[in-house]
DNA sequence: TTATTCCTTTTTGTGTACAATCGCTTTGCA
DNA sequence: TGCAAAGCGATTGTACACAAAAAGGAATAA
C-alpha cells in the first residue's frame, strides 16, 4: 500500500503500536471512524491490509479486534527471522559493499543509543532499522518486504505485550556492530554464528529446536 | 481474509492465474465490479489484498494492473524458498509423524501423475499443495501463511508469464519422493540437500550465487 | 439462581453518489 | 512536422445510506 490513504494508515498502525489501542481490544469502523475524522470506506480498506500484516484480527460479519499474541507466537516469528535474516547476511556479503556495512554499523550504534537511554520505542525502531537495512542489501525485493513485515509484527508484540525487562549484558549490546564486523571481515560464517547466536538468545528459542536446526 | 468475500477473492484471483486478465493488462475498479456483478466497494477491498500478495499493483490515484515478473523476480522468490522450505523440513522432521510424512508422499504422486499427463494447472496446484502441506508440519503458523503467499505467487508466474516447456527428466520427477524418503530415513542432512538441489535446479539459481548461500 | 428466548441496538457489508484527479485526445502554436 | 496546452471523458477516493446480521441485555421460565 503505497496508496494515498498511507497516511490514515500511519495513524492507525501508530494508535496500535503506542498501545493506545491494546491488544484484544475489540474495534468498531464506525467508531474509529469517527475519531479519525473520516469515513468508513477508507477506514476499513486500511483494516484488511492490517488484518493481513497481523495487526488486527478481522472476524468478518462480527468484530474486529487489535490482534494478541502469546510467547509462543513471538518463538515462532524469532524462527522465521534467524532463517531469512541468515539469507540476508549472506545476500548482503555477497552484494553489499564496504560503505553499506559501515552505514549499517552506524544504525547499529543508534540501537546501543537507544538501550542506554531506556528508549524502548526508539530502541525497537532501531532495531527494526538495522535488520531491515540489512535485508535491502539482499537486493531481494521479496525478501526486503517480508522482513519489514517481520519486523513490525515484532515491534507490535514487544511493544505492547509487557515482558520482563530483560538488562542486556554489555557483550550483547554490541551484537549487532559484532556481525557487521566479522561482515567487514568476510568472514560469513562468523556472522551468521553471531547473528544466529543473538537472535536465539533474543527469542529465547535456547533448548526448544533442536541443534541442526540452527545452521 | 477469512471475509465474506472470499468468494469474490476466489474470482478475481482465478481470473488472474487463469490468464484471462494477463500481465501488465490495465483494469478499472468499475468495469471489474460489472463484470462481476458487484458494486465497486467489495471490488476495491479484495483488489488491496491482492496487491498486497503481489498479483496486481495498485498505482494510487492513477491505475492499476495485473503485476509483471521477471526471470530475475522467480529466481528471487526460489531464493526465498530456498531458505523457507529447509527450515520446513527441519520443523517438520522435528514435529511430523511418520504417518504426516506418507500422506505428503501420496501429494507428490499426484504431482508425477499431472506431470505425466501434461496437466499444467493441476501440476501447479499439486505442486503448491506438497510444499505447503510440508510447510504445515512445521507447526509454525508464520511460516504456513507465508509459504501461502509465496507459493500462490509463484503459481501466478509460471502459470502466465511463458517459458519454454522444460521435459523433466524421470529422476527430477521423482525428487519430492527422494525428499521425502530421506526424512522418513530420518536423514535430516540428505532431504535439505535434496530438497535445495531441486529448487536451485527448478529456479535456474546455479551459478547465480555463491555455493555458501545454499546451507 | 440459572438458562433460554426475544427484542433492541450496534455493526458490518454493499450499493450509490459526487467531487477531485488523472489520462488521453484534440487543438493551437512554433 | 513536432510539441505544448487545454478540454473531455474516465477513474479513483470518499462520503453516505440502507439492509442484513450479530451482539448484548432484558424478560421469562425452570
Amino acid at each position: 500500500m503505497q496508496s494515498s490513504n498511507q497516511e490514515l494508515y500511519d495513524r492507525i498502525c501508530n494508535m496500535i503500536l503506542s498501545g493506545e489501542l491494546k491488544p484484544g481490544e475489540r474495534l468498531s469502523e464506525t467508531k474509529l471512524a469517527q475519531e479519525l475524522g473520516v469515513s468508513r470506506t477508507p477506514v476499513r480498506e486500511v483494516l484488511r491490509i492490517l488484518d493481513r500484516e497481523g495487526l488486527i484480527r478481522l472476524y468478518p460479519k462480527r468484530f474486529l479486534k487489535v490482534a494478541e499474541y502469546s510467547e509462543e507466537d513471538l518463538q515462532e516469528l524469532g524462527m522465521m527471522r534467524i532463517a531469512l535474516e541468515t539469507l540476508s547476511v549472506r545476500l548482503a556479503l555477497f552484494y553489499g559493499s564496504k560503505a553499506d556495512l559501515l552505514e549499517l554499523r552506524r544504525t547499529a550504534d543508534r540501537i546501543v543509543e537507544a538501550q542506554r537511554a531506556g528508549d524502548a520505542k526508539l530502541h525497537s525502531q532501531s532495531d527494526a532499522a538495522f535488520h531491515v537495512g540489512l535485508a535491502r542489501l539482499s537486493r531481494n525485493s521479496f525478501l526486503i518486504r517480508y522482513m519489514e513485515d517481520l519486523t513490525l509484527l515484532i515491534r507490535f508484540i514487544i511493544m505492547t505485550q509487557e515482558y520482563p525487562e530483560e538488562v542486556p549484558s554489555e557483550e550483547k549490546l554490541y551484537e549487532h556492530h559484532a556481525v557487521i564486523d566479522a561482515m567487514l571481515e568476510a568472514d560469513e560464517e562468523k556472522a551468521v554464528r553471531i547473528l544466529q547466536h543473538h537472535l536465539i538468545d533474543f527469542y529465547h528459542l535456547e533448548g526448544k529446536y533442536p541443534e541442526s536446526l540452527f545452521r
